[in-house]
RNA sequence: GCGGGCGUGAUGGAAUGGUAGACAUACCGGACUUAAAAUCCGGAGGGGGUAUCCCCGUGCGGGUUCAAGUCCCGCCGCCCGCACCA
């Protein structure tokens, strides 16, 4: 055998990808009648690099892709940019450069790196969220929005970030934290632009059900965000007092069956009826200063003792007439959900108990738990909230809390005060409006012009897009578009009078809602052409990460509907199938030992093995490394591995194998320097094979191997075939690339069987098993499949030669091996004729040895035997 | 606290209720080499006999079943999400 050259992916990547270029092979035609296929990566924000998580992310959104074109579909497989932000506006303020300028830079870095990686896009169709052609359309949806009810303008109080300046929406607040700046965010009252998506809350919540190619994790955590609960809308009455003008006070409860065990009303410190209370009440003034003052971060949440203060009011207790009330202002009661207001029932509320011990309130249980005795049972320090049944509670008595909660909302609909009924049956949502206005500069700015006269007035279609001016600065504090001395005096569109621009830009959430929509008619003059965009949505299979569970995906969620409703598409939910991908992880070093050492790159250090133990230690050096936990690749750990590097060193296909080979695909992957050498191994090992396969044909050998040995190849091959493609089907690449080995050991061995005894039959099923084999890799490994396809003599690019055929013939064995069972337990194996009749099977099993054995001259008790499957003899 | 997930060799992991550990990595032995790397061949869950056999083994304890990593009940541990939501 003579030597071969090592296959070298430093010359063969850059040439398929030109030559795919060259051939357009992967731009998609909406008028093409084959079926469709739309798989979506999460787009990028264009930071300037990308990590080893996007190669994870684009590895298996490409192998999805290409195995479907190879199946037939007319595949769509975009790439764009998520490129408004701040990250830009900071850039200018460190360095100077224009967010524009800044920002495209970075995209343009990060195409170049993304298109050595060889993925299948569709390039013709790329847009950055930041381009004007792409804005223009998001204000047009927006006024269309606008004029269809989804948008509202209101004062409200606002999650203000101090250090990023700007507003941020509930859902980007995290721990009482800016998801970004991760500074603690401050109360403001601010007036806003506001998505009307609490409208859609039912909607989007009862829509979950039926995303059944979405991981049940992230409808769970849509489910809980939404945050639905059902209960009643209840009217107290207040004693006439001197104090307030209010006759009542609302109040939400999910527990109405509990309402005899009433023992107090508490507001929360920013009810309005609080506000008027404290105007007149240093001391409750004091109160809800200091509640203010107490944040809602976890820790402070956890830490925070119940307390409260007394308002002197009290309100009639509903059911108990004579009863009064007294009425709290308490620090555990939240303003924004249900009507900040609360009855408490200390007896079966944990909060309600607390507060009632620390004040001495009376604690009056009127659930029994099933099985208690009522003499008896007595709540201690614990409140019970598990089932039961009424009692203390008079008309309610006996009844078991559902049955209770039904009694008591019949009897409040049927009383009123002033005309309202006393009680009303209501569903309450935690899901807020989204607020979309952010006090800053990068970002698409919101088309509407204030008017004295006119109030806020859209901008009309002819004067769109509202286009973003590049003569701002960067030097003070605020929002540029603010500061700009011409662009916010505009004209009134209805009058015509001197009017101001809105200078708030929208939250680039907005821009991510409905960018999968935009890439079906990447140009069209309209934000969609809902002809078009409606064959391809929604999209097959949308790939990222796990950390957009609620905020992108619940609002592009509501985005589709909006579309909706404005005319520009005709499906509810965007994304069919949705796949969220684990991160990729590394060990970390540090110099020295103990926790406070400095981090060091993987790069600067080696590890060797000493008595199964390993050690690190610095490459320079020699001093001693530190090797700690596996966490995910970050800058300030220093264990980031760049794929620009690995695709230098290795070429894109070994990255891409790697990241799809050793972990399933929605738990982390971690990298290690093994692994990538592994996967570059079996690249020349394929090239290898390869090369042996065409010297065996050449050598035109005579012999004939024996059909029953072509027959295992040929079923090799096809199972192979069969599973591999099974596997992408279900997204398991790692069980994909698992059997992909198998059937290359499996050639090769079959390889060097034919150099010792060559064959002609040998040496076509060789090359027919090969050639399959460079088709299966395809998805996975591009590049060295064109090479290995052309190298074969195969006309075109394996790009368009379609997935191999499956004879179905081959799958199934004509003899089957039966593992047989004693007691559970395998003894031996027979095989026989597949569809052998039992009485074979059952004979054949009693007759090995092993079982002889065991039976010890007794009869079998029973015999259990699953055709073509296993055998089991109990004895 | 509530919700979701996970627990299998040294490691990543595989296994429609039916031969546990596929495939890979690391490791060990051998071949080739002056040597190393690369490559090729072989070994390997643990324990005992050391042959072709037996026992134990999928976090722990029970259960269902002819048969359990897989299903059920109860624990333990880890990860993720949410959380003063009335």
């Amino acid at each position: 055998m003579k030597t071969i050259e090592r296959y070298n992916p430093r010359v063969e990547e850059p040439r398929w990808q030109m030559a795919w270029d060259d051939a357009q092979s992967f731009v998609v035609d909406s008028a093409d009648p084959r079926e469709k296929y739309y798989v979506l990566e999460m787009f990028p924000y264009p930071s300037g690099r990308i990590h080893m998580g996007h190669v994870r992310n684009y590895a298996m959104g490409d192998v999805l892709a290409r195995y479907k074109r190879a199946k037939g579909f007319n595949v769509l497989h975009p790439m764009g940019w998520d490129a408004f932000g701040l990250p830009a506006e900071n850039a200018a303020k460190q360095t100077g450069s224009h967010p524009k300028t800044w920002t495209y830079a970075n995209i343009d870095a990060m195409r170049k790196q993304l298109k050595t990686m060889g993925l299948s896009f569709d390039w013709t169709r790329e847009f950055a969220t930041c381009d004007v052609e792409y804005y223009a359309q998001q204000q047009k949806l927006f006024t269309d929005m606008l004029k269809a009810g989804l948008v509202t303008r209101k004062k409200s109080k606002v999650n203000w970030d101090p250090v990023d300046e700007t507003v941020l929406a509930n859902e980007q607040v995290i721990d009482g934290r800016g998801w970004r700046s991760g500074a603690l965010v401050e109360q403001r009252e601010l007036t806003q632009w506001f998505f009307k998506i609490s409208d859609y809350s039912e909607d989007l919540l009862s829509a979950l059900d039926g995303l059944e190619g979405w991981p049940e994790k992230v409808r769970t955590m849509q489910r809980n965000w939404i945050g639905k609960s059902e209960g009643l809308h209840l009217l107290f009455e207040i004693v006439p007092d001197a104090k307030t003008v209010a006759t009542t006070i609302e109040v939400f409860t999910t527990r109405p069956d509990t309402i005899f065990g009433a023992s107090f009303i508490a507001l929360s410190a920013d009810h309005p009826l609080t506000a008027e209370l404290a105007a007149k009440d240093p001391a409750l003034q004091a109160f809800v200063e200091e509640v203010h003052r107490q944040g809602t971060a976890t820790e402070a949440i956890e830490k925070a003792e119940k307390s409260g203060v007394f308002t002197g009011l009290r309100v009639q207790h509903p059911v108990k007439p004579g009863e009064t009330l007294p009425v709290y202002v308490a620090n555990f009661v939240l303003m924004d959900y249900g009507t900040g207001a609360i009855f408490g029932c200390p007896a079966h509320d944990q909060r309600d108990l607390d507060f009632a011990r620390r004040y001495d309130l009376n604690v009056i249980p009127v659930i029994l738990p099933t099985g208690a005795d009522a003499a008896s049972f007595v709540v201690g320090t614990e409140a019970y909230t598990g089932p039961g049944t009424a009692y203390h509670s008079e008309f309610l008595d006996g009844l078991a809390i559902d049955a209770a909660k039904k009694a008591i909302a019949d009897h409040f609909a049927a009383r009123s005060v002033e005309n309202r009924p006393q009680g009303v049956v209501q569903t309450n949502y935690r899901l807020r409006d989204w607020g979309i206005s952010r006090q800053r500069y990068w970002g698409c700015p919101i088309p509407v012009i204030h008017c004295d006269e006119h109030g806020a007035v859209p901008v009309p279609d002819d004067q769109l897009p509202v286009v973003l001016p590049e003569d701002v600065t960067f030097d003070r504090e605020g929002n540029p578009l603010d500061h700009h001395p011409t662009w916010k005096h505009v004209n009134c569109p209805v009058c015509g009078k001197p009017a101001r621009r809105e200078t708030d830009t929208m939250d680039t959430f907005v821009d991510s809602s409905w960018y999968f929509a935009r890439f079906t008619a990447p140009n069209a003059q309209t934000p969609t052409i809902p002809g078009v965009a409606n064959s391809w949505l929604a999209v097959d299979q949308y790939i990222g990460g796990i950390e957009h569970a609620i905020l992108h995906l619940l609002y592009s969620r509501f985005f589709a509907r909006a579309m909706h409703k404005t005319g520009h598409l005709s499906i509810d939910e965007p994304f069919n199938g949705l796949f969220t991908q684990g991160m990729v992880v590394h060990e970390t070093y540090r110099l020295g030992s103990g926790q406070n050492g400095e981090w060091v790159a993987p790069v600067d250090i080696q590890i060797e093995t000493v008595d199964g133990e390993r050690r690190a230690s610095m490459l320079k050096t020699g001093e001693p490394v530190e090797i700690g936990s596996i966490e995910k690749m970050s800058k300030s750990k220093r264990n980031v591995v760049d794929p620009d590097e690995i695709v230098r060193t290795f070429g894109a296909d070994t990255a891409r194998w790697f990241m799809l080979s050793d972990s399933p695909p929605e738990r982390d992957v971690q990298w290690t320097e093994a692994g990538i050498e592994g996967a570059s191994r079996f690249q020349q090992r394929i090239w290898k094979l390869l090369h042996e396969s065409i010297e065996i044909a050449a050598m035109s050998p005579s012999g004939a191997t024996p059909a029953a040995e072509i027959d295992a190849i040929s079923k090799l091959i096809h199972r192979g075939v069969h599973a591999v493609g099974e596997n992408i089907e279900g997204l398991r690449f790692n069980s994909a690339v698992a059997q992909i080995y198998e059937l290359s050991n499996g050639l090769a061995k079959f390889a060097a069987s034919l150099e010792a005894a060559p064959s002609a039959n040998g040496a076509a099923i060789l090359s027919e098993g090969v050639a399959k084999l460079v088709q299966l890799i395809a998805p996975m490994m591009p590049h060295l499949a064109e090479t290995c396809w052309a190298a074969l003599g195969k006309s075109g690019m394996v790009a368009d030669a379609g997935w191999p055929a499956v004879d179905q013939a081959l799958l199934v064995d004509d003899t089957v091996v039966i593992p047989v069972q004693v007691n559970g337990k395998r003894r031996g194996e027979i095989t026989v004729p597949k569809g052998s009749p039992n009485a074979l099977v059952e004979k054949e099993a009693l007759s090995l040895e092993a079982v002889a054995r065991m039976l010890d001259g007794k009869p079998p008790k029973k015999i259990v035997i699953v055709p073509d499957r296993i055998v089991n003899v109990v004895v």
